[in-house]
DNA sequence: AATACTTTTGAAAAAATTTTAAAAAAATAT
DNA sequence: ATATTTTTTTAAAATTTTTTCAAAAGTATT
């Protein structure tokens, strides 16, 4: 299991990030500044580093540079939208990656799995695999009893979130906040037609997502 | 593999060359100055020599005339705009490309490529080739089904990029970002347009490049 | 068994995304 | 300087996806 380090000022930002790496499966630790990103990177062993580059006390770049110096960490920047940067003073510091704010969660897990793949860190792809149910979450495939099944984007973002999420019980608002991103507090059963779908998609499988009545809805896995 | 040296007084700019030698497949070393690279020459095998020009204790030119007293290693020499230097002095020394800083790394890395393979240096040869579709990455070169296929610049770059990342579901931000290197974060459908020519290109292969809605593409092979 | 409450379904409407083709702009070559 | 090629922009068309809605089915409780 891959761990990351989620460097940001704003708490909001850095519970964002948090949640939707630990539902991708990894383990984060979060640092508000640079110097204590710095501190915790040297102290401990992460994976890649998730960086935002306007930061009071240390900034980003500056805090990339000293980290490099002791450490050869993948590190992914954040920056604001319109936020000056550019991509040379990137690389000469070392950085591997950018998003700029505001991203998607979802955009941001994927390049943090593309850099993990590349850098050979974790050199085996992410995948799930049990009882004819086959994810390949590095390349977006479902496979069911071997054969490719196509979905549409919600469909595979709701069926990654319960696989990674397996054997939980999950509520609606729950799966709603984390997949949508948002709450539509609405009182419509888009949930519900996903699920249809999501469940049709699966074929025989379709038992492996159970209702939990007055609830939400559990993977089996 | 072939086997790079790059000599720089500026740390970062090392780092710059040494992230894109690393990335096409080169295996590199650094020095920071003349005498440093002399030295490293008289005690390992490099296939070409990446040299700055101004450097302390030792310059460019003069280590470079030093070099060839008892090897005769392809060198390319780095030079600030308008920083003076003479051709005539130059070939005189030895010296078989220039580039003038700032350099954009790829084109860097083309006249690298361009001399190992002159000079016939030949490392081996970075191929990817897959079901009817061939990718001399090391020549630029695109085959179908055996037969050679033109494409604009462009249209390599981003075959390229997607062939490197095969398998792997790539956001358009990401294709953008890392093929364009800078983020438009426009509305534009640039990158739809240039995968439309790129799939006319793959001929009855078009197929190899799927649409991930609401994501971005992924090449198969 | 009747009631109240949830979930499932299918179909239609609405929204979003991608593909296309063609023109404009930019870059390169002649 | 002019012609040619490549890249980007634009806008419309095609496609796919998401959401909504209302009826049907299912479950727990009384």
């Amino acid at each position: 299991m891959s761990k990351i380090l989620i460097v940001d000022d704003e708490e909001h930002i850095r519970q964002i990030i948090l949640k939707y790496a630990k539902f991708e499966g990894y383990e984060a630790e979060e640092a508000s500044n640079g110097i204590q990103a710095v501190e915790m990177c040297r102290q401990n062993n992460y994976d890649i580093v998730i960086m935002d580059i306007m930061m009071p006390e240390l900034d980003g770049f500056s805090a990339c540079v000293k980290i490099r110096k002791f450490k050869n960490i993948p590190i992914i920047m954040l920056s604001a939208r319109g936020e000056e940067y550019d991509r040379i003073h990137g690389f000469e510091t070392g950085v591997d990656d950018y998003v700029v704010k505001p991203f998607s969660p979802r955009e941001l897990m994927l390049r943090v799995s593309a850099i993990l793949n590349r850098t050979g860190a974790l050199e085996k792809k992410d995948i799930y695999e049990n009882n004819g149910i086959k994810v390949d979450f590095t390349g977006r495939i479902v496979y069911i009893d071997g054969n490719r099944v196509d979905m549409s984007p919600k469909e595979y973002d709701l069926f990654f979130y319960m696989v990674k999420n397996k054997n939980i019980a999950l509520s609606r608002d729950k799966i709603i906040t984390d997949v949508w991103g948002y709450d539509f507090y609405g009182i419509d059963r888009t949930l519900d037609t996903h699920i249809k779908i999501l469940r049709k998609s699966l074929g025989r499988y379709s038992g492996r997502i159970v209702t939990l009545r007055g609830v939400g809805y559990r993977f089996e896995g």
